[in-house]
DNA sequence: AAGCACATGAGAATCATTGTCAACTCGGCG
DNA sequence: CGCCGAGTTGACAATGATTCTCATGTGCTT
């Protein structure tokens, strides 16, 4: 299983790594690298702010976490399911909820192929006011 | 009709805002802001980057033209069809083909108001290599 | 022509992200 | 155990896109 796993993948189980991981594993929604920085000093496990953006970077090239770019292009992490997965997301509150759509891979594949585009791949985002925040 | 109105909306035609409208139609793949700005300083019709920022800026508000966010988070503007659509574009060389989905958003809306959240909206894209650059 | 709200642009300021690089740590080996 | 090279780290500088400032210019109305 992959669950638990002290360290981003195959690298080295360092302090810095092991602590960003459990801070990924402490929340639910999308945070900027800097707060994921500041939650960790905050809790009394500093690390670089470079070393977060450069274990965050391997996490997300590891399928480990998710990257997801703000309205304004700021990049905002969360760790999720290991499977191909969208998102909807509260604009108020960033509350996340993982969604499937096997007809919109279905569609993009087709209309890829349709017109002759290969290596495919696609961003999908769903972004709303959820019932806690009306 | 849209078409080929002078300037972006209801602003003051003023010479920087037809350069910029007039600017993007001349293309049709997504460029970025300093990219519009070098191609009309190099056509004789320069225009403050300032400026350049603050018109795109409008003509997305307006709907004139479509926002799309480069994997590494930067802005780029293409002059698109008014009518709400997506993206399929070559990852190699920014061919861009328009493309609608009717499914796709029916589907986006459907999994919103299943989980109660309200004022929707979404992004997606479809990135790929096409034809031309295989 | 006068007045004024709007528009422009050169340059400074922001700010997220990346690059540098010397110091440090891990693990394997003798 | 002590040594060594590859992998890591972090303080700090550097980058680069985007936004701000604000003094100056312009479009349009009266
Ligand atoms: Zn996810
Ligand atoms: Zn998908
Ligand atoms: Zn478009
Ligand atoms: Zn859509």
């Amino acid at each position: 299983m992959t669950s638990t796993d002290p360290a981003p993948s195959g690298l080295r189980p360092t302090r810095q790594r092991i602590a960003v991981a459990e801070a990924m594993a402490s929340f639910d929604d999308f945070r900027s690298a800097q707060d994921i920085h500041e939650l960790l000093s905050r809790r009394g496990e500093p690390v670089g702010l470079a070393t977060v953006y450069r274990t965050l970077q391997r996490m997300v090239e590891s399928g480990e976490v998710d990257l997801l770019r703000t309205e304004d292009g700021e990049a905002s992490y969360r760790r999720c399911s290991d499977t191909h997965h969208h998102h909807l997301v509260c604009r108020t509150c960033g509350a996340t909820i993982e969604v499937e759509g096997p007809g919109v891979e279905r569609w993009t594949r087709a209309i890829a192929e349709e017109h002759g585009y290969a290596q495919v791949s696609h961003t999908l985002e769903i972004f709303g006011t959820c019932a806690a925040c009306r």
